[in-house]
DNA sequence: GTGAAAGCGCTAACAT
DNA sequence: ATGTTAGCGCTTTCAC
């Protein structure tokens, strides 16, 4: 079926098949004339081995399976990438798919990235569903769970705690002096994390003695949702001065709503957002906001997923690795 | 190795293997009984098939290699989600990998993508290395690119044509009565893209007898980098009153610079950007844009394959569709 | 360091 | 409609 095989390679180079595997996979363990020869050999095929074998005799592929949310989502965008170039190098390829926000959906499609025998799978968030965890449960595959942490865990985790982003965004703006917050959030319904970084805000606000209301919206984080939430915002809560957005997108929108209205940000009216996404630094004013380690979490969960290849294994049986956020303070608050 | 296998559902429905094969891949060609006995027989067990097995006995797996320059890039993301969700009711999955704007690697991803016998590959653009035509040239895989229309192409093509979006980008400002264009773009020297774009803007501009300059910048597209390339365009050229930026990303920056700079949009300088990315329509003033489809080229290109899937050979070997553009006019023109 | 042999779990003729 | 059979191309003991 396949034009050229390994036993190609091998009678060419004169050698087994199985010396050819080796090479393949540990150079250093074959002697220096074969690996020549070998080498040669695929050159001259023009040899493209076949994963889809590989990983069925070795009951593993060199898959590596991550369900996001949404694809379109930029905070996911990047650590998916991020984790694409660390495991390009050892030649593992991601089998990407996205749940937008439903946990059956999830657990179908943790269902059929078992199917392939990935080498790990990795999933967004702590929260899914009794059938994914028991599913997950009774393979030998890895799980790494990103962007979140602070709930129990199935394997490891890797990502950082949205009430300590609340909490920190609220602390900033009251030590900006403002007494009057409100926290406009995009999607909370299904954004759980959304949801945490509200909760949080809440509370440290709560704590610190101000005043503090909450405007949600059911669509999906959006300039236009932002520009519609601060106007509710501000039709309830006249008195408002300091405003944190579910994203750095619902923030674009307070901003340029701020604008239309004639309200002076920050003077009248302080603003901080979450993710740090491009536009943020050329804003007018530039958007003061907080920036996850969305980079780091893919080049972390990539580091845990080889580690595992390569024999080791986490330490407990469970790691979680804090990523911790910024926040830039910029010109809006 | 594996827990549960085909062979299991088998003994416990009380058939052969071969009939729980037939049974997942065509239930209708089963008989109603032996089909609710194998159904019970798997959830009974719990059993999960195993793709990797099935790939390698059809010599074709369940894995459609999808490579593209950037996930992080909304238009890409847009594609890859929109093909997605197309193939998943298929139960087909995309393995998803970046160039990052480099045809040696796109040459090496190729190769890899190879490696899984994927139902199809999927590429952006029309402009590969020698190596990666040889390559898919010899291969029994189809390939689909993406993005772009107007040069040759390897097997089918689902783009529109980009030189055609500059050209309506300067009929469009020419139409509204400017006389000195200009064309901002980021990262032209790669974004092959965003070249042809700007070629088409320059060409129509010519015809149309107006006068028209090209602002370049190395980095890729933000708006901090449209703010800059506003400034070098206006001292080079102050009489400039009409530009197209190479994506709304550089346009938004431009924005941002003409209210720093008090130049009143789209009275003095109309302005008008590509992409429709999500704060356009909420900006101040709102962005006159030009849609690409990036959805609906997800859609075609799962279409195609899966038709191919299903044995529908694309007419005369090769296959173009072109899914067009939309050209938005807000007030920022 | 290298080779022989035995599968990995499934699909696809083909026969019935 | 169902079963029998023969692999798919590779990895992995286990000898040597």
């Amino acid at each position: 079926m396949q034009s050229v095989t390994m036993s190609d390679v091998a009678a060419k180079a004169g050698v087994s098949p199985s010396t050819v595997s080796l090479y393949l996979r540990r150079p250093q363990s074959v002697s220096v004339a074969a690996g020549r020869m070998i080498a040669a050999a695929i050159e001259a095929l023009n040899y493209v081995p076949n994963f889809v074998a590989g990983g069925l005799a070795a009951a593993s592929s060199r898959a590596v399976s991550v369900i996001v949310p949404s694809v379109r989502n930029a905070f996911f965008a990047e650590t998916v990438s991020a984790l694409q170039s660390a495991l390009r190098r050892e030649r593992l390829q991601v089998i990407l798919s996205h749940t937008e926000y439903d946990e059956r959906e999830e657990e179908d499609l943790v269902r059929m990235a078992l199917s392939w025998a990935p080498a790990a799978i990795v999933l967004t968030g702590l929260s899914h569903s009794v059938g994914t965890r028991r599913m997950l449960a009774s393979s030998p595959v890895p799980v790494i769970e990103i962007w979140e942490l602070g709930a129990e865990q199935i394997d490891a985790a890797v990502g950082f705690h949205h009430d300590q982003v609340g909490e920190a965004a609220a602390d900033h703006l009251v030590a900006q002096g403002r007494r009057h917050l409100a926290f406009l959030g995009a999607r909370m319904h299904e954004d759980r994390r959304a949801r945490l970084r509200c909760d949080g805000f809440v509370a440290a606000a709560q704590r610190k003695g101000v005043t503090v209301a909450v405007v949600e919206h059911a669509a999906p984080a959006s300039a236009e949702v932002g520009s519609m939430m601060l106007a509710q915002a501000l039709q309830q809560h006249p008195d408002i001065d300091g405003i944190a957005c579910s994203n750095d997108h619902v923030a674009l929108g307070v901003l340029f709503a701020c604008e239309r209205a004639r309200i002076v940000v920050p003077e009248k009216l302080a603003l901080i957002g979450f993710g740090d996404l491009g536009f943020t630094a050329a804003c007018n004013p530039p958007l003061t906001t907080i920036r996850p380690s969305g980079d780091l979490i893919g080049r972390e969960a990539a580091r845990l997923i080889l580690d595992r290849r390569l024999g080791k294994p986490w330490e407990g049986g469970r790691i979680s690795i804090d990523t911790r956020f910024t926040l830039l303070h910029r010109h809006s608050s």
